[in-house]
DNA sequence: TTATAAAGTTAGACATATCTAACAAATATT
DNA sequence: AATATTTGTTAGATATGTCTAACTTTATAA
């Protein structure tokens, strides 16, 4: 039987969608930055543009930045939306750990059946952001995220909320987890020091947590 | 990224599967048969039967009958006991028919992930049968059908409960659908045609219904 | 501005999973 | 028993996705 794959293979579905995440603001990413992030030796990369490129969907140039196409972009958006209505349903609907569902997403957003995800959003209300606060592309590829500030970047005094993770490994979420901090949540700060900007901060029953430089970068709040 | 597939690939499972589903009392199955049953051709099975026996998971010797060997059926069961759970999944949890889900689990049998099916399971309360009446294998690959007859096999006269079908295609559980034919029906035989073996069955607010044998052969029922 | 390092490409190998064509063995039919 | 049909195997080709080694281009540092 030819297992049905839709459109993409399974190992192109991932290289969009490294694309589509590595993309900053210019939209461009680099063979080696791509090879790093998906773990593939340049070489291989470099063979898998030139095919996408064929498919119209990276533009690709040798020793050029490569760059997804608008079909390209939107096909990438299609599979991070599925990707992130995959971690709210986890969480949401069958009560799994923000800090368990990257991994189960990252296979389960290869599943070929619009309706599946279909009944994933209606189920859960047709949400905007995913369990650590990415924003979920709308069926046309859209998705824009809030104006949030790193925690880093704010300075004592200052009162903020928690919007959003930027790394969701396990380690980093469970370190979160044991520090009781969670989206949605109000923190005050206390102080900054200058030495290693490690930040003390107070939220809740926590009068005092310290936050490493690292840590905080990672955090993205509102400052209402 | 080594795109994790636990210890066989998507391919292997799929051969497993095929291989328990197909197996009958005997437990053997033909390369004929499994050829025909993947749509995939004789000489390619060949080889990965010469693949899996290297792997201890299939019995094979030129020219004789398959079979899995004990490790194997563990696999299948394994596989088939993340189908089955899905179905139930996706029809008590997420509001699908029982003609919508064979595809999806199709696909989602396949993730690895053993906490997910376990949090599956546990949602659904540990269930026995999938929606189509066939047993959950448990997680020792142990699995035991109910004794049912086909209703083709009965008499007239005769009172039985619908307990699974048999053919899980979406086109004939639309069929039972729209003969408002479910699982735990109770239904009356009031007449066989000997002719064609057609029978004429009530039940609910069916005075009385006709069935080709083609459909009562694939419907499994108790007689209490 | 030249030398060095980093990034990227080309060429060729390899593993997996599939196919077709040709041949061989087992089974069924006459 | 001889022949024909079905089933199964072997050999060799093809597509996909990966790798290493060697080379080229671009960027960085002397
Ligand atoms: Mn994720
Ligand atoms: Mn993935
Ligand atoms: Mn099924
Ligand atoms: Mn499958």
């Amino acid at each position: 039987m030819t297992t049905f794959r839709g459109v993409n293979s399974l190992a192109e579905e991932n290289y969009l969608k490294a694309l589509f995440n590595l993309a900053g603001e210019s939209g461009v990413v680099n063979v080696n930055e791509l090879s790093r992030h998906l773990n593939i030796k340049m070489p291989t990369v470099t063979s898998m543009m030139k095919k996408l490129s064929a498919k119209n969907l990276v533009h690709y140039e040798s020793y050029k930045p490569l760059k997804l196409t608008e079909e390209g972009e939107k096909r990438a958006a299609a599979i991070i939306r599925k990707h992130r209505l995959t971690e709210m349903f986890l969480v949401e609907k069958m009560g799994f750990g923000w800090e368990q569902v990257h991994d189960i997403a990252e296979q389960i957003e290869h599943i070929q059946s619009p309706l599946f995800f279909e009944k994933m959003d209606a189920l859960l209300g047709y949400p905007k952001f995913d369990p650590h606060g990415s924003p979920i592309p709308d069926k046309d590829g859209k998705m824009k995220w809030k104006e949030f500030h790193k925690l880093s970047d704010c300075l004592p005094g200052e009162e903020v909320i928690l919007g959003a993770v930027i790394n969701n490994s396990s380690e980093f979420l469970q370190f979160l987890n044991s520090r009781d901090l969670r989206l949605g949540l109000s923190i005050s700060i206390l102080s900054v020091e200058s030495f290693d900007k490690t930040m003390v901060v107070h939220y809740e029953n926590h009068p005092a947590e310290t936050l490493s430089h690292t840590v905080c970068e990672r955090l993205l709040v509102d400052k209402q």
